[in-house]
DNA sequence: TGGCCATCTATCCAGTGTCAAGTTCAATCT
DNA sequence: AGATTGAACTTGACACTGGATAGATGGCCA
């Protein structure tokens, strides 16, 4: 446990340590269980020492869904990098990237996407929620590029995120169970990523046409 | 307010009376500003009592979440029911119908989903859940009885399902509204619609090579 | 050396969920 | 009828939380 060193009173890094604490017990006890007190703890420190560098609870979370943030954007890269040239396979890998990161880091990824209840206003956790959200427009940008120059992204692109972040979350929130066989999500998740292949190929090659019988 | 008549010792129906101001007080305070007390506060009650109808705190979560899965099933159901006969528009209406439940249900949507926080095991919730679910799943296998007959229905339903609940988690979340235009979700949710129904269609009719043409 | 100021502690406060024990009340039993 | 049983609800307490404030500490720079 990243404790204070020796019996200083100043801890001398207590924000970084302070993380640390922060992700370990988000990761023991879930969302729920997340008590700005038990990070102290931790660390070592007394209860009121986090607000000195988070403010509020809120900020702190904000702070944590940072972090976050950055480790979705590092893992999604590098999966990217290991998918070759193609660019569809790039975008495949990163949404398997993407699925891949939310189980391992199951109240990480929760706290990242929720909008009330942490800091969403925190300049840092806007840059690197930005930052993620590069990774995927730009690799969509290179798919839209090598397969219709002129179709406009963004479309596609809520529609490719809603179905990995839709599939990370009911797989996190165990809603997926019914239908997952012996072999956990592997081929689920495998379908999953053919159908979304199949999906951008489609959303990419013009208006669908499919006649819907009643609204707009 | 839903408070106690006269001022009887007993309520009379102090569960159902409870359910309703969980759900007014979610609606008006969100996730994080729930309280069991405020509950009890709105119903006229003592602070202890909700604990003698639902347990604990996740007890009562459960039980407002089982009413919200049986909203979510009436509203598809009724969505369902404008679409006409045809099997895709009928699955594409209960994806509008899924949207626009969470759109206008935020909080109460987003405690059906927290696998944990919220009593899990409560036998109405599991039963509640799975009917809307099944209204999903018979929707997605007439889809397939009038495509493709012989198609394994869940990968293909899990698939769509992410798609949906993705979009609307994001959506909720605020996540999405820099992919949104000046005329709110408007647009953007008839591509996701039109491009759900491509993705039905394609993710159906086996390898992905069809040109869009005016096959239904 | 002396003062400044960020860092961290010590205390206090309002509010929460849960538990144990008491109170009220309706229905059932003899 | 009168007693009893048990569910519905209240009261009060406890341990815990996040937040605010005032004071202690000690590194750093003039």
């Amino acid at each position: 446990m990243t404790t204070r060193p020796a019996d200083r009173y100043h801890h001398g890094d207590l924000r970084e340590a302070l993380l640390a604490a922060g992700e370990a017990a988000l990761a023991e006890r879930g969302v729920e269980g997340f008590t700005l007190r038990e990070c102290a703890r931790r660390a070592g420190v007394s209860h009121a020492a986090p607000a000195h560098h988070f403010g509020d609870v809120a900020g702190f979370l904000a702070e944590l869904a940072a972090v976050g943030f950055d480790r979705l954007t590092a893992a999604m890269e590098e999966r990217r990098g290991g998918a070759g040239p193609a660019p569809l396979a790039q975008l495949h890998a990163i949404g398997r990237g993407y699925i891949t990161f939310a189980v391992r880091n199951r109240a990480l990824f929760q706290i990242m996407f929720r909008h009330d209840g942490i800091g969403a206003g925190s300049p840092s956790l806007q840059r690197a929620g930005a930052t993620a959200f590069g990774v995927l427009q730009a690799a969509m940008a290179r798919v839209i590029a090598a397969h219709r120059p002129a179709q406009a992204p963004l479309p596609s692109l809520a529609l490719a995120w809603s179905a990995v972040h839709g599939f990370a979350t009911l797989l996190i929130e165990r809603q997926l169970d019914a239908c997952l066989g012996q072999d956990g999500i592997q081929d689920l998740e495998a379908d999953l990523g053919a159908a979304m292949l199949t999906l951008m190929t489609d959303a990419l090659s013009g208006p669908p046409t499919i006649p819907v019988g009643g609204e707009s």
